[in-house]
DNA sequence: GATGAATGAGGGTTCATTCAT
DNA sequence: CATGAATGAACCCTCATTCAT
């Protein structure tokens, strides 16, 4: 795996490293990534200009670091409840479903910055944006998605690597309508009727879940028993 | 409705009008917002940057009012199909799906330009985009369902303002994944195991319609007549 | 010849020109490249930094058109009397050893300049130096001494490429005495017996010509008549 | 003589002390004064800023301290031949003019540092700069001429000083011409038609000499006997 | 004495916007 | 109305020097 970071980053103690983590954080998820300023980044971590470009070599790097960092801690969310041979397909689903609406608001920040990520838009840059999250995530749903076909919970005619594809597209609009204020908005103007009536997130989790298992999984009364 | 542009824009002749809109269309979706150079867009569009700056009061007003032309030009796109009573529900849903494919090879720079937009990311700026493609189509999709839930094409348990969201999401990201980088290599990640099979884009058609009409339409043979 | 200048700079009035080129030769002669500071040289000359951007792309674009502009009139200096048929080679050779004496004196700032490029030491940025001056004069140099082989003035046995090169070595060594800091003392050093005696430069003129005519002309009473 | 130098230094090891002297050498030829970097001087002689920063107090001071040893190395190059008895001038000379050409070889770098000093143009900083090799230099080489006159070697209407001083500017563009990228490209230029002859330096070699015995010496056959 | 992490002022360059012509 | 020269604040990054360990 690529590393942005140098050395002396690793050295210091837990507690600075976090500091520059979150600050970098927040100016990236704030501004984005061209408006985002390193001198402000360093001043929000308490540190100089020059200890910064002494841990990351450039702002780009920075950035990448930042990103790759956002990554794991995403990972973590997903966590085990995911590999548990116990668990269902769509109780799985509803982990996603529920995680999709909660994550934001425990690690907007984070979430905003992902989607800044994926903003870059269009610079040779983002070949260098590290994709192991999105490798890591891809497995892991093919996987559920297979597990759940051989288990007779999953429809047969589905192809998994794209019905993975597409159901990881729900799980991101969803997190982005709760992380990033255009998305939101775009979710209102669905939701426009409803605007004024309470749990809504409770809404908005059983109709997606509806929609997901609707999509890929054989209702209970059709499904053999093995 | 806001609007993002001056009077002496409109009284130019239409071939000008076309050049800077394509200048600037061309410009946004290349380097994105923030890199975006206002005094290349003039150069490209052969004109001054001081007519510009006539025409369109900052940089801002500029953008937005592209986002604003651009929505208009993919709103045709969806088209009469969309509102043909004959058509069924199931037609309707493909022959969007094929457009997400097919739209970005046609205005890649145009779905760009919009994804750019939506990454904006987070600043007051966002309250000022003109929503008004997302809630034309909104209202649209929802009037799809609506209907089709009275013909018994569509699940009666639906909410359909949360369907529609969920369909349209879905729509968005097809698009993203063929007119943004960030989004084709993450479709890539998932298609790996294809990579080298041709005929890719009637596959993702045709399983992503599969999910699509698994989610949301009654199963024909389930059908009550009416 | 390559250029190193924007249109946009020649179509500027001379006078405006002239204050920008001199303050830019006062900079980099008084601090050399490296301490040069644009933005104080835009200041010096009354303009904007963004304007002097528009008029040079870069620092190095403005240093070397400094120099190119810095050649073209020292050139001049050395003026009609080298092509004058009528001048012998001892005229012309004495021509320039005043010239090296007195040219300091009235553009100092110019030759520190010159000697400044010099200096770049030893970086790719030299080889886009440019060369015309050297050329020049090296052209001319040679060519007075071949002459002056014709007529019997100048030693036959010599290999006029070099002892011009050696001439010219002795002029720009004077050039830099009298214009440089370093080369100054340099002099004094081996003046030290004369300090405070009057006429110094009339007897570093003649001294040096008693050397330079000692090595490349043939004594007055042992030239053949033509 | 001003002491650039803390004693701390001088109590290193010498193996310490010469790595340190090199790196130096090897930084502030390669870059330039200005360009050079402490920070990298260190890390090439394997010592820690602190450390040098403590046997130098500036990075002025370092740099002079450097020059003044070159100097040193440079004096020793000169050697015993100067002070021989034995030796006529015109030998002398030629040593003088083959050392010019042959040094850079061996040492180029210093001769570079050695440019690079003379170059730093127009600061106070310069009155700084320790002129013992020049005087050295001066000293030997005006005795040289004053013996040489004595003897009857050397034309007895010069005036040594300023014979000496011109004499030590045709070896000092030698020099230069054999160890920086500027003057080497000029000597190039003033021998472009020798181009691909081989024995290049061998012809400069006897070229100069020419010049410089013509320039100082009165010719064998007009020599009185003494 | 030795280390090397930390500092922060400084500089080349860009670009949205203005306004005299 | 059109032009395009002019503006200057803002930003990424460097590096000589210090000082706590």
């Amino acid at each position: 795996m690529r590393t942005f970071v140098n050395e002396s980053f690793n050295r210091l103690d837990a507690e600075k490293r976090e500091r520059i983590i979150r600050a970098a954080i927040d100016e990236f998820s704030d501004r984005g990534y061209e408006l985002a300023n390193t001198n402000r980044i360093a001043e929000r971590a308490g540190i100089s200009v020059g200890s910064l470009f002494s841990y990351f070599d450039t702002k780009e790097n920075l950035f990448l670091y930042i990103v790759q960092y956002g990554s794991m801690i995403i990972e973590q969310y997903t966590g085990e409840v995911m590999e548990d041979e116990e668990k269902s397909v769509a109780e799985k689903i509803e982990y996603m479903v529920r995680l999709s609406v909660r994550a934001p608001r425990e690690e907007k920040a984070l979430l905003r910055l992902y989607h800044e990520m994926s903003s870059l838009g269009n610079n040779d840059f983002l070949l260098r944006v590290p994709h192991s999250l999105e490798s890591f995530t891809a497995g892991k749903y093919i996987r559920i998605l297979e597990q759940g076909q051989k288990r007779g919970e999953v429809r047969a005619d589905l192809d998994v690597s794209l019905a993975a594809f597409t159901m990881d597209n729900v799980f991101m609009s969803l997190q982005k309508a709760y992380s990033c204020d255009y998305y939101m908005i775009r979710l209102q103007i669905y939701t426009d009727p409803w605007i004024g009536e309470t749990k809504n997130d409770e809404r908005v989790i059983s109709e997606t879940l509806k929609f997901l298992y609707g999509a890929l999984l054989i209702p209970e009364n059709e499904r053999k028993e093995r």
